[in-house]
DNA sequence: CTAATAACAGTAATCATTATCATAATTATG
DNA sequence: CATAATTATGATAATGATTACTGTTATTAG
């Protein structure tokens, strides 16, 4: 069995950049569309497959919050999201690490815990100026 | 503008009775399947529309975890979860509710915090003895 | 009892994501 | 440096979960 390597490329490159250039946490498409102005003709299929791969190398985050689009995160140290009910943006939260909380569950659970993932939900800023004018 | 009433039904009686004896936090088509034994011809999408209704209104929670597929509880105390990375099972963690959590967020935040998910994720017991056996 | 309306079963449509496949780019090797 | 090996790509088809539509049935109000 041969190990498989990984060969670079342009467009993974020019994927990771963008993710490290915003705090937006982007979702597939919306890294394709970013992408489509450098890249013209790159497919969403590259950026599903670039982003997975990421993801699962812990390069980068995936975000899952509301169940229907994942989000991601170029930054991979511990901090928390906040998604928007209205618009499902998803911003940081500043808030301290909870160190002891996954090892709190691991001594409760019959189960083995690894990770915890934490998701604030409200309303954002812009969709609460939105909701006032109307 | 007349408000739309809620009348009863038979489906959505039996899936809210199965919710509540399970601890198992099913999935949509759990339910579903379950449901088949009661009622042999209910329509998956009854199972999701009450599903949705039930959660909108606040009878139930929807649980989601990784992204693919939700689950429901009939337990809506503030209370944790477990999701296995393996099977894709959800369970509960008895840890105590962390109620400064969602308070904490709003001090910090410029958006309006009002909720807060915590998912822990890691191995099921059931999985880990899988494992073992290769 | 009858009219109004919500819920239903069955099915089609949608959306996000993954898989397939022939071609192109990258890397290893003689 | 030439060429073989292998990974990545673009284009598109397929999948899986969920929602929408539609004609019919059940519930409830008058």
């Amino acid at each position: 069995m041969t190990t498989k390597s990984t060969k670079y490329s342009h467009q993974r490159e020019a994927i990771i950049k963008y993710l490290e250039s915003t705090t937006n946490h982007p979702t597939a498409d919306e890294v394709y569309q970013h992408m489509r102005e450098l890249i013209p003709n790159i497919s969403l299929g590259t950026v599903y497959r670039n982003l997975s791969q990421m993801a699962a190398s812990g390069r980068i985050l995936r975000l899952t919050a509301d169940g229907k689009t994942d989000h991601f995160d170029a930054c991979t140290s511990t901090h928390y999201h906040f998604m928007c009910k209205s618009c499902g943006c998803v911003r940081d939260i500043p808030i301290a690490p909870l160190d002891s909380l996954v090892e709190d569950a691991k001594k409760v659970s019959e189960h083995v815990v690894e990770d915890v993932s934490i998701m604030f939900s409200g309303t954002c800023k812009d969709c609460l100026v939105k909701s006032v004018d109307n």
